[in-house]
DNA sequence: GAGTGGTCTAGACCACCCT
DNA sequence: GGGTGGTCTAGACCACTCC
């Protein structure tokens, strides 16, 4: 007799079982819902804990489930979209965007920073610290880096650290004239501190966005924000609606 | 006696093994050199060999480590900076990209790019597959979605289908004048298909790009491109120099 | 055939959250 | 205290590459 599959690669069973929830996810579960534990879903497909967690991985890493430790698995709502665009003559904290500015240090910046920036690499240079929040939820943390040479009048300002003199910092530089800007896009993991202000556990993925600010033909500042990469998507340029995923779910109850 | 650590939470082995060896890729070894065995690695960290895997997982997310099964696993060279900025009035194909026209069908789109494209879910469009490649290495590969109606005098032209009729749907896309677009940037895991252009393993981490194109009023078109994470950065403006990585290492020789 | 990374198992213990 | 997800182990077998 024949065989019907001439050739057959086996498919994993972990990438077998996360089409199958995925699909349960589009069909049976409303956003928010819980899914039973991991151990009782291993039980039901008949396969060893780790497998199935290598499924639920997979469906995390695309932002269709959000897992809490101590709580349980949920069925995640649709990653919402964080405009990156900036019109190119635009200084962070500039006009209305909504991060929130956290912190502010005097440090060396990490070498890749300092090679960046063009300064040498023990120079030091104010480290802002700011906060992303969107629909109550933090969603980015970045760190702006900013040598002395670009806010000269920043010595006889009020306060010595915190959020006023990252503002103070930040309203500083917009006195400069802004001539362009660069941008990067990579994926990476979150660091121990971003982790724990993002909510997320370290090493967790992110997206990291790093950019350049150029004034006077001199790199006048750089950033580098880490997004959640489970629960949002960088938009550019309007794109707040463009939603290319899975068919779309019930929503929560 | 006191304690002299107050309230230790113990680092996860797997994520100070990831920081062991993450450095010491930087000092001791080069790019394109070839680790010990995950099996011995394991013994010489006195972990279990999945463990060991946890940290590699990691570094090869960041993009520092390169495995390919049956050969070993080497040291990543940095990411390669794909330019992805668009001058806003460039259709796919046009001037001097490096995308390789692969194929085209005829094909309803997923629900998700139909709802993208205005169109009804029903409606057949072309499907034009794209691959590109820099340094010899397939980095992304994109489909893109081009409603028949864009494209009005395409039913004369000559190939049924392949990467002839490919460059004829560009070439007929480019006749109309694009007022505009839209982007989106978000991680994803390899498809199938995708993984097999990129010479990756399904559900290899992948950074999704989507774009619209807007003429007359209408999305003309839309594409989904997959960039491998592990090996490319997304530029924006330019920003091909910029890299913001562990410390600088050692050429291969 | 030997050696590599990829998948899978069946357990164990821990950190965290809730009640 | 009971339940959840996170970490870890010590094995086993498989698919792939190269010699």
């Amino acid at each position: 007799m024949g065989t019907t599959q001439p050739e057959t690669v086996p498919e994993p069973k972990y990438w077998h079982l996360k089409t199958v929830i995925g699909e349960a996810l589009d069909s049976e579960f409303a956003v928010g819902e819980i899914l039973p534990n991991e151990r009782e879903l291993a039980a039901r497909f008949g396969v060893a804990r780790a497998t199935l967690r290598q499924a639920l991985d997979q469906l995390e890493l695309e932002g269709r489930l959000q897992r809490r430790r101590g709580v349980g698995t949920t069925v995640a709502p649709p990653r919402v979209g964080v405009d990156v665009s900036t019109s190119p003559n635009d200084w962070p904290g500039a006009g209305g965007d909504a991060w929130q500015a956290a912190d502010c240090t005097l440090a060396v910046p990490p070498a890749a920073v300092a090679r960046a920036l063009d300064t040498e690499g023990d120079e030091t240079v104010h480290i802002v610290r700011r906060l992303l929040v969107t629909h109550g939820r933090p969603v980015a943390a970045e760190l702006l880096y900013v040598p002395a040479p670009s806010v000269p009048d920043l010595s006889a300002i009020d306060a010595p650290a915190g959020a006023t003199r990252a503002r103070a910092v930040l309203r500083e530089l917009r006195r400069l004239t802004l001539d362009g800007q660069d941008r990067a896009v990579e994926l990476g993991s979150a660091r121990a501190d971003d982790a724990r202000e993002l909510d997320r556990l370290p090493g967790a993925p992110v997206l990291v966005v790093t950019t350049r600010y150029f004034s006077g033909g001199r790199t006048a500042a750089a950033s580098v924000a880490t997004y959640r990469a489970d629960t949002c998507r960088l938009t550019f340029g309007d794109a707040g609606d463009l939603e290319i995923r899975q068919p779309s779910r019930r929503r929560a109850c």
